[in-house]
RNA sequence: GAGCCCGUAGCUCAGGGGUAGAGCAUCUGCCUUUUAAGCAGAGGGCCGUUGGUUCAAUUCCAACCGGGCUCACCA
């Protein structure tokens, strides 16, 4: 029976399946019925793609190599083929020629981009100057039974690699992931950076002896930021659970609990709205560090992020979007009421709520009735300073409204020592001198607690074991918040977050 | 949640009230250093889903599903 036969009734068998597919069942049928394994459990490679191209010596010595991957291409001419393989480096040509493979020759025509293959071979140029493997022997590691996006390129006269017709669709690039990663090598190195870039930091705060810890994902009580939780349930204890907003209460738990250092790389989860800067489940590095305050933080981050910059793009500046921007310390301090001066003309300093609202309404900015000082300012600021910061700026002394976790200021009443840092108009860090004053923080707690009560939803729930644990007596220590979504955005210029998760949440498919 | 836009072959996209189009991919034939391989031929479509208007809808209209962008939410 031919392929074409066994095509149509195979038909009956597989209605769903395109044209395509079928065509692949069918060929793996064969491979089946030649005594070929196509899932076979191991191959012993040895070298990689890259490597053998950048160990390639043009002084006719014979090297012979063994490497594995995914056809991304064929090109077919009779009695010899090439194609190529990629593995985890990227990209290397295979030669296959008749008189070499024999009978595995005719097998070759069995296989498809997308296949997984082991080739064993010796490297060569060839006329047109790519450094290849000639094919001694290949094995199948895996038939591929889909039909990968087909994305062609070719490099230009001045060196450049040209892309035609690329997977585009965002759609189905977030949805299948697996195939976006294959054909599209861009996003592979943007997660690696992002990688890069976890393991830079990690390094740098292990190095200062800082701790890593984990602490609750499922909460009984969520804490640590403004947020709506995730609620599910715990059917032995017949309880409901939080999924964590922020873990900030548990790290300095830890803080009294006589750890000098700790940090926590997290999943935090908020129940709000998804746009190309918040998708539901994203990640935070918080750290604590006793007996520091935010001067010292500011310190700190400025090197962190500096350093960061240095392991994973090998440079301090880059371009992302339209700016080019400039992470090497030190970055601008400005405190909060001064920004806004200089933005909008307006001192907003000691000012009273009604004041606060004339204010904001001659700006244009539309606040709710009752809505409290703190979130006035909170208002003018997002809307009018923040996306004019693009380079990395500290924005220092917060209004105390705002800020329930951090401890008042040492010398601007009304204000508590906070930062954050703005880059390329977006909050990336957040950070505080934290309050440590268990009575103060009550009070702070039932501040909340009565804004909750007017129905604001996401102010914050009193934590009566956390307040136990300040009782006990926490050291003076400083604490931060950074955004590891959005740090890698800016790492690797892209502008949606949904492009630094691999997996972003989407609506089910059906 | 609102507004705008999109959904056509495996992928990237044209089209448009009357038998559905291209390139790549696939298949057949030729081709033993090609590389966006080439040459000749072929197959492949519930035109997102469901209704409506119409003699006739993939095309126009509505709802729904999914996606994108912008805004709101994210004190």
């Amino acid at each position: 029976m031919d392929v074409n036969q066994q095509l149509s009734t195979e038909q009956s068998h597989h209605e769903e399946l395109n044209e395509l597919m079928l065509r692949r069942r069918v060929e793996l049928d064969e491979l089946v019925k030649k005594n070929i394994d196509p899932y076979p459990y191991n191959y012993n490679r040895t070298d990689y793609s890259q490597e053998v191209i950048l160990n390639f010596k043009d002084d006719g010595s014979q090297h012979n190599v063994s490497v594995a991957g995914r056809i991304m291409s064929i090109r077919r001419m009779g009695k010899a083929s090439f194609c190529h393989i990629q593995d985890t480096e990227g990209k290397i040509q295979v030669y296959l020629k008749h008189d070499d493979l024999g009978e595995a020759y005719e097998l070759f025509k069995l296989l498809d981009i997308g296949d997984i293959i082991g080739v064993e071979g010796f490297v060569f140029r060839t006329k047109l100057g790519e450094v290849s493997i000639h094919a001694r022997r290949y094995e199948v590691l895996a038939k591929s039974l889909r039909p990968f996006p087909i994305v062609k390129e070719k490099i230009d006269e001045q060196g450049n690699r040209v892309v035609y017709d690329p997977f585009s669709d965002k759609e189905l690039r977030y949805r299948q992931r697996y195939v976006d990663l294959v054909v599209n090598e861009k996003v592979r190195d943007v997660f690696i950076k992002r990688t890069r870039l976890l393991q830079s930091i990690r390094g740098f705060l292990d190095s200062h002896g800082y701790l890593e810890v984990e602490t609750p994902i499922l909460q009984s009580m969520y804490g640590g930021a403004f947020a709506r939780p995730f609620v599910t349930h715990h059917n032995a204890l017949d309880v409901d659970l939080f999924l964590r907003i922020a873990d900030e209460l548990y790290l300095k738990r830890l803080i009294v609990g006589g750890f000098d250092g700790v940090y926590e790389f997290a999943k935090d989860f908020r129940n709000e709205g998804m746009d190309r800067s918040h998708n539901p489940e994203f990640s935070m590095l918080e750290l604590y560090v006793a007996y520091k305050d935010y001067f010292w933080m500011m310190d700190f981050v400025e090197e962190l992020i500096s350093t960061a910059a240095v392991d994973v793009n090998g440079v301090t500046s880059w371009k992302v979007g339209e700016h080019e921007i400039e992470f090497r310390s030190p970055w601008k301090r400005i405190p909060m009421f001064d920004a806004i001066r200089e933005y909008t003309g307006y001192d907003l300093s000691g000012k009273e709520e009604a004041e606060l609202l004339s204010i904001a309404k001659k700006l244009h900015i539309e606040v709710e009735p009752n809505a409290g000082s703190g979130v006035i300012i909170d208002e003018i600021f997002s809307e009018l300073v923040e996306p004019e910061l693009i380079q990395p700026t500290f924005i220092i002394d917060y209004p105390i409204e705002m800020s329930p976790l951090a401890k008042k200021h040492r010398s601007k009443p009304g204000l508590v020592e906070r930062f954050e840092v703005i880059v390329n108009g977006q909050e990336l860090c957040n950070a505080f001198s934290e309050l440590n004053d268990p009575l103060d923080q009550r009070q702070r707690f039932e501040e909340q607690m009565k804004l909750r009560a007017k129905g604001n939803e996401e102010a914050q729930v009193l934590d009566e074991d956390y307040l136990r644990a300040l009782e006990y007596g926490m050291p003076p220590t400083a604490g931060l918040g950074i955004g590891i979504d959005r740090l890698t955005m800016l790492f690797t210029n892209q502008d949606s977050i949904r492009d630094v998760i691999f997996f972003p949440q989407m609506k089910p498919e059906h």
